[in-house]
DNA sequence: TAACTTAAGTGTATAATATACATTAATAAA
DNA sequence: TTTATTAATGTATATTATACACTTAAGTTA
C-alpha cells in the first residue's frame, strides 16, 4: 500500500552545525576532531543524532553544547542532505544548521572543552562526508543573508571600530567595499552607537569605538530591506 | 554513548509537495483529499514517505508523480519540520518541496487522475498536521524567489501576454504593479521573444502575444540579480 | 457608417539611491 | 619638529525607481 505507516523505511537523523565566528584574521569556521568511527581523527562539523523526543531545532542547540559548552546560540536551518551513502555506516538523513558566534565571548569555554577549534573558512581542512558542502551552501546563505538582514552583532566583540565592522562584511563577502560608502550605508541604518571612547590599537589617531543600538537592529531583524554594498 | 549508531533513534521522513500553479483567477496550489488515515479524507499536500534506496528531491518527484502523473517537475527543497507530534500515528520528520507549474499543460493529466485538484491561494481548505504552515512558508519563499530570478516560464502557458504576466507577478506579490514600470522592466531582463501573432480574446484591439527567450532566460537563472517590483 | 466602448500601448520628468573618488586631521614615534 | 600612519569626512555623477495620462486599434452598436 502507498502510504501505510508500517512499510515505510526509518532512517537515522542527524543535524550538523557550521558555526561562523570572526576575528582579526577574517571569517571562521568551528570544527571538531572526530572521536569515533567512522573517520574517526578526521576534522567535522560538529553534529549528532536526533532523539526521539527533540525536534530539530533542540537537537542543533544540544549538539552545539555538548561539544563546546556553547549556550544559547541561535541556529537557524539551512538544508536536508540524504545522499544514500552520505554516511558509510548507515542510512543518515542529515539537517543542517548554522549560526554566527562571537569568537572572543565564547573563545574561554571552546579553549577549555579543546574539542573544537576554529579554521579560517579560506583554509580549512578536508572535512568528513559532505560537510564540505554543507559549508560551502552555508557560506552561500550568509553572503545571501547579509543583503536583507543586518550582520555583527552575532559575529563582533561588544565594542568594535568601523575598520571592524568593515572588514566582517569584506570577509563575509570576500571583495574589497568602499570605506566611505560603506559607512554611510551603514549610518543609514541607524543601528549604531559611537561612544566618546577610542580604540587606540590599531592606529596613532586612534578610532571611534561603537556598539550595536539592540533595540533597533532587533527592529531591522524582523523587517526585511535591502543593503547592497 | 554520545555518538553511537545504535543507540540512536530512528524516525520516518516523509516528503510534502507545495505545488503552485497559476491560471487567469491566480495564484493556485495542488491538493489532493487525503486517502488513508489518519485525518483521511480532508485536505493535505501531496506527500509520501521516503524509501530506503531514495534520495530527498527523487522521492519528491516519485510523489508528485504517483498522485498526479505529472512527470519532469522541478522542485526545490524547502524546509524540514520536526514537530514531535506533528503526526500523530508515528515520529515522523517531513521536508518540504515547493515547484511552479504550468495549468493548463498539466491539467489533463490531473483530471484524467482525479487525485489532485487545485484551489486558489487565497481560499484554501484548512490542510493536515501542519501543512498550512508548509503553505505559508512556501508563499514567501515564492515571494522572495521573484526578486532574485525571473519566474513565468513555469507558470504560463508557451504563447502569453504582458498582462498574463504582470497579473502573475501580482499574484504572487499580492500587490498592484504600474503596467508601464512592469513592462519596462521586464523588457529590460531581455527574456521575451515579441510574436507578430496576437491574442483576440480580451479585448478588440488584441494584445501582442511573447514567449520565453529560454536560453536567455535560463541565463538569467543562473546568475542572481535584484528585480525591484 | 459614424460614434462608442474597451483594453493595449507608450514616454517623460522627478526622486532616490549607488557609485566613484581625494584630502585633511589626529597622534605617536623618530 | 618632522614624519609616518590610519581615521574621518563630502560631493558630484550615474543609475535606477517611481509617479503619472493620453493615444491607438478594432470590434460593437446605434
Amino acid at each position: 500500500m502507498l502510504n501505510s505507516y508500517s512499510s515505510a523505511d526509518k532512517a537515522l537523523l542527524a543535524v550538523d552545525c557550521i558555526i561562523f565566528g570572526f576575528d582579526n584574521e577574517g571569517l571562521k569556521i568551528l570544527l571538531i576532531k572526530r572521536d569515533f568511527e567512522p573517520e574517526k581523527g578526521k576534522w567535522s562539523l560538529i553534529g549528532g543524532f536526533l532523539k526521539r523526543d527533540e525536534v530539530l531545532d533542540n537537537a542543533a542547540i544540544r549538539i552545539l553544547n555538548t561539544y563546546t559548552g556553547l549556550n544559547d546560540i541561535y541556529m537557524e536551518q539551512l538544508y536536508a542532505y540524504s545522499e544514500i551513502d552520505r554516511d558509510p555506516v548507515e542510512r543518515t538523513i542529515s539537517v543542517s544548521y548554522y549560526a554566527l558566534i562571537n569568537i572572543e565571548n565564547h573563545n574561554a569555554e571552546l579553549i577549555k572543552n579543546y574539542h573544537a577549534q576554529w579554521f579560517s573558512v579560506a583554509d580549512a581542512p578536508n572535512l568528513i562526508f559532505d560537510h564540505n558542502e554543507m559549508v560551502e551552501h552555508a557560506i552561500r546563505r550568509l553572503r545571501y543573508r547579509t543583503s536583507i538582514k543586518p550582520i555583527g552583532f552575532e559575529l563582533l566583540p561588544e565594542k568594535f571600530t568601523m575598520r571592524q565592522l568593515l572588514e566582517l562584511y569584506e570577509a563575509i563577502l570576500s571583495k574589497e567595499l568602499d570605506k566611505r560608502n560603506f559607512i554611510s550605508k551603514i549610518n543609514s541604518l541607524e543601528i549604531l552607537n559611537k561612544l566618546e571612547e577610542k580604540d587606540m590599537q590599531s592606529s596613532r589617531k586612534g578610532s571611534y569605538l561603537y556598539t550595536f543600538n539592540k533595540e533597533k537592529y532587533e527592529e531591522k531583524l524582523l523587517n526585511d530591506f535591502v543593503l547592497n554594498l
